[in-house]
DNA sequence: GTAGCCCTTGACGCCGACGTCAAGGCAAGA
DNA sequence: TCTTGCCTTGACGTCGGCGTCAAGGGCTAC
């Protein structure tokens, strides 16, 4: 029933560093065989599981212990808790903040680009008229 | 005309430690006076405005570097130059592949959110049958 | 016995953009 | 002269989530 470090790493498409750092952190401890190597089992894996899917959405590490813990008190699932679904929801107004403001800031550069782009334009509309059209700044960029 | 570093700090709204730190990138050189004190110009602080508006935006200071080229080239603007219109370009790329995972990330964690929510409702309802309405889970949630 | 694989702990490395502290120099005002 | 305030270089600390290396122990197969 039970497995070493190796084998639940494996399992679960993670390393076995990981793990000493999870246990490290008091998130994922493990009993201990005869010999000193840990041993884990089925619930581990889920345990595991659980953290490498909210890990996946960007949870910070801390941020998936309530869910953990929730698991550990014998519930179905990690987000069968208050303490988890808090998260969730703090999560997503994170979300949709910082998509706010990267919609923002895409908007921005995306402006600072076509004005950029139209101050050449006209930069080079200009050299048309008085002799022939001129190179205007060659600066590292379009070559090849 | 010129100024020390304390100076161009305050009027960048920055720290001395980060244009120190600029210098030691190559980002923004400075000349040095008699006594070894590092001196700027009001060009100087143009090139550092440039770099801390991009720096908002959130682009490396890798990123930032072909915009003072181009304006040390002696253009007006930073994004006067093709290579500062590649980086706007890339950048505007990253962002749409970054706000769109965080689109695809809010939209999971909100149906796992909704989910859960709904079982937990399940549960509730469940408990009305029997014999009244018994606690759940309080695993460190909604409290206060 | 010995090769080979897995395990153990400990500890330093990484990345980016600085923060923070230490020890000392220069200039100006009281 | 002494204090105050700004400046200098150098170097270590921060944060998260591990990667990577080192030195050594355990167990199995041959």
């Amino acid at each position: 029933m039970g497995m070493r470090i190796g084998e639940l790493a494996a399992r679960a498409g993670t390393t076995t560093r990981t793990l000493r750092y999870y246990e490290a952190r008091g998130l994922l401890p493990a009993r201990r065989g005869h010999n000193g190597y840990r041993t884990y089992d089925e619930d581990d894996l889920k345990l595991l599981r659980q953290i490498r899917t909210l890990q996946d959405f960007g949870f910070d590490l801390e941020e998936t212990r309530p869910f953990v813990e929730c698991l550990r008190a014998g519930h179905p699932e990690g987000d069968s808790c208050p303490a988890s679904l808090a998260v969730y929801r703090r999560k997503l107004g994170e979300l949709d903040a910082l998509i706010g403001e990267l919609q923002a800031v895409r908007a921005q550069v995306g402006q600072q680009l076509e004005r950029a782009e139209r101050a050449r334009a006209e930069l080079a509309a200009d050299a048309e008229v008085p002799g022939g059209p001129e190179p205007v700044c060659e600066l590292g960029g379009d070559h090849r």
